[in-house]
RNA sequence: GCGCCCGUAGCUCAACAGGACAGAGCAACGGACUUCUAAUCCGUAGGUUGUGGGUUCGAUUCCCGCCGGGCGCGCCA
């Protein structure tokens, strides 16, 4: 597992509180210990003084002060412990330290970033999800980019993870979806019909229709109703799924279940749990319907699970899904839905409250709509947000990575505006690309190196060289920085803070890079300290943008 | 009307979960390739953090009111 310095720090200071007597494991001192924003702060900075301060009713800088004289002794690994400003204590650490993690990163390599922090734990994320009743917009690809980042990430961090894909494949707009089919194959065949009120009326289901004729020719609209019916259904249903996987496969995300809501009806599990809900007395009956009590966990209204005729809600098999999900033994789920399922929301955790499941079983993220822009005006092609615009051509537009990353480095719970003339521009402008070039230019040092048939020390032993300056430590700090990043982003849930790092990280390099020399034969020891410093960084890259599915080019 | 999200430089966004002088990129301007990839770097300029209160040693961050934008409020999914 790989060294994480905050927490480190962290514990230490904890324990300095303790052996006064104060902080306590009930955590009634609740200080942060945080990466400095200035060099001159040092490394870390903590505040804890401010809040002893208030309990002990002393000055913060005196308390700072006594803390300072405390700890000193106990932090071995710092060369300066110092209180500053109104009662800081800052930290930095001993050069020698920061090589010993730096070792350990070569050791560590493609695992460099592994915590854990999940211990194991049995999470399932779940997201996309799309009804299978249409192509994949640009909105399900940042739900998508989101959900397989954040997999990857909460893997890292040591949690047991699954992604699903639940398929809406029952209910109403199923039978829709079959109907207007059935229409499109009627008119090509020439008979003048219309697809339904309220059905499907994109070309994609003029090409499936084709598709269809071709398979089974014209006679299919002899088959009994029923089973003509279940054929539009199935055939529909399985040509957009293909479709949806064959888009979510080209942007690198992949799923372990694909899940059918249809298979919870013929397994009686809805049935099941609508029982278990009767039993526990959380439903009641009225205008011919049943209802759950979903007021009483916060709900504005109670819901409906049985309409009045007789068909369950999704909110039914929902709900069923959830339970289902407990029962494969998940400790954690995650769901991630569109913005226009918020509404969704209370009703949601009050029937998982309902069903004795516990509070923090399930965890639901919204992503909010992206505005798609072309040199900063919005996207024409649909009236309302640019979230209709197919996800396939905004891939073929801009490629994986830039979309990926546009996705991934903003909140996902916040408005993204994505700007698809600058996503394209391969330049500075571009964020991806500022990433990748640093990854991509090491690659090319080491190239050069070896052209130049180039002999350095090995890294392992070139570290012991030491730095030189300012700016190989900035780097060095990043780099023994990075599994609190997996760790922090797996535990908020937030993706994009690896983005940050990574873009700190990439531009502390090319600082470095365009300040020093690297291949510099004439000091053999300092070319190898900077070789190492340079393949560790190429480490980190790597592995980092590996966790947001972004590919990590040789070259550029 | 109610609920959720959002409001920070001309534009798109940060600010590490309440911390030090609010930072990046784009756009603007000025510099750096006979030397490891200039998709880069260095510098200049750009701000009453929508607004009015409150809590705090300290507020962009938390609370309340208002203004503006987005989304939702079905026995649809």
């Amino acid at each position: 597992m790989s060294y994480l310095v905050l927490e480190s720090l962290r514990e230490k200071i904890a324990q300095a509180l303790l052996s006064l007597g104060l902080g306590s494991s009930s955590g009634q001192v609740d200080f942060v210990v945080e990466p400095t924003r200035e060099k001159r702060h040092g490394d870390f900075a903590t505040n804890v003084a401010f809040l002893l301060a208030r309990l002990l009713k002393r000055p913060p800088r005196e308390v700072a002060q006594n803390l300072k004289e405390l700890l000193e002794p106990l932090l071995s690994d710092m060369a300066r412990v110092e209180v500053a400003g109104g009662g800081f204590i800052n930290f930095t650490l001993k050069d020698a330290f920061l090589l010993e993690l730096l070792q350990r990163v070569l050791e560590e390599d493609e695992r460099f970033g592994e915590v854990d922090v999940g211990k194991g734990v049995r999470i399932q994320v779940e997201f996309v999800s799309v009804n299978p009743t249409g192509p994949l917009h640009v909105g399900h690809g940042k739900c998508a980019a989101f959900g397989d980042a954040l997999a990857r990430i909460l893997a890292k961090a040591g949690f047991a993870v699954e992604k699903e894909y639940y398929i809406n494949d029952a209910g109403k707009q199923i039978e829709l979806l079959g109907a207007s089919l059935e229409a499109r194959f009627r008119q090509i065949l020439g008979e003048d019909v219309d697809v339904p009120e309220g059905g499907y009326r994109g070309e994609y289901l003029v090409d499936i229709a084709r598709e269809l004729l071709r398979e089974r020719g014209a006679e299919v609209l002899g088959l009994p109703e029923e089973e003509r019916n279940k054929l539009f259904r199935e055939y529909a249903v399985e040509k957009i799924l293909a479709q949806i996987r064959k888009d979510l496969d080209d942007f690198r995300v992949f799923f372990d279940v694909w899940f059918s809501e249809r298979s919870l009806y013929e397994k009686g599990e809805v049935d099941y749990v609508l029982s278990l809900l009767q039993e526990k007395g959380y439903t009641y009956e009225q205008d011919g319907a049943l209802w759950l009590k979903t007021t009483l966990w916060g709900d504005d209204k109670d819901r409906v699970l049985i309409r009045e005729n007789g068909a369950p809600t999704y909110f039914a098999s929902d709900i069923a899904y959830h339970w289902n999900k407990w029962k494969r033994g998940f400790e954690r789920v995650i769901d991630i839905w569109g913005a226009d399922h918020h509404g969704y929301i209370p009703r949601m955790h009050a029937a998982m409250r309902a069903l004795g499941l516990p509070e923090d079983f399930l965890e639901i993220f919204i992503v909010q709509f992206v505005t798609l822009l072309r040199g900063g005006q919005p996207e024409r092609m649909s009236t309302r947000q640019g979230e209709f615009v197919p996800l396939r051509s905004l891939i073929d537009e801009v490629g994986v990575d830039a979309a990926r990353y546009y996705f991934l480095m903003r909140d996902p719970e916040t408005h993204l505006e994505f700007d698809v003339e600058e996503a394209k521009r391969q330049s500075m402008d571009n964020p991806v690309y500022y990433v990748q070039y640093a990854h991509a230019r090491i690659v090319s040092v080491f190239r050069e190196a070896q052209k130049r048939a180039i002999q350095w020390v090995p890294f392992h032993e070139a570290l012991g060289f030491g730095f030189e300056n300012e700016d190989e430590r900035d780097i060095a700090r990043a780099i023994v920085y990075f599994p609190e990043v997996v760790k922090q982003s797996a535990l908020l849930r937030q993706p994009y803070l690896l983005c940050n790092y990574l873009h700190d990280l990439a531009g502390s390099f090319h600082s470095f890079y365009n300040l020093h020399r690297i291949l510099d034969t004439e000091n053999v020891p300092r070319m190898s300290f900077r070789l190492a410093l340079c393949r560790l960084t190429q480490i980190v890259l790597r592995n980092a943008l590996e966790l947001l599915g972004i590919s990590v080019p040789e070259s550029m």
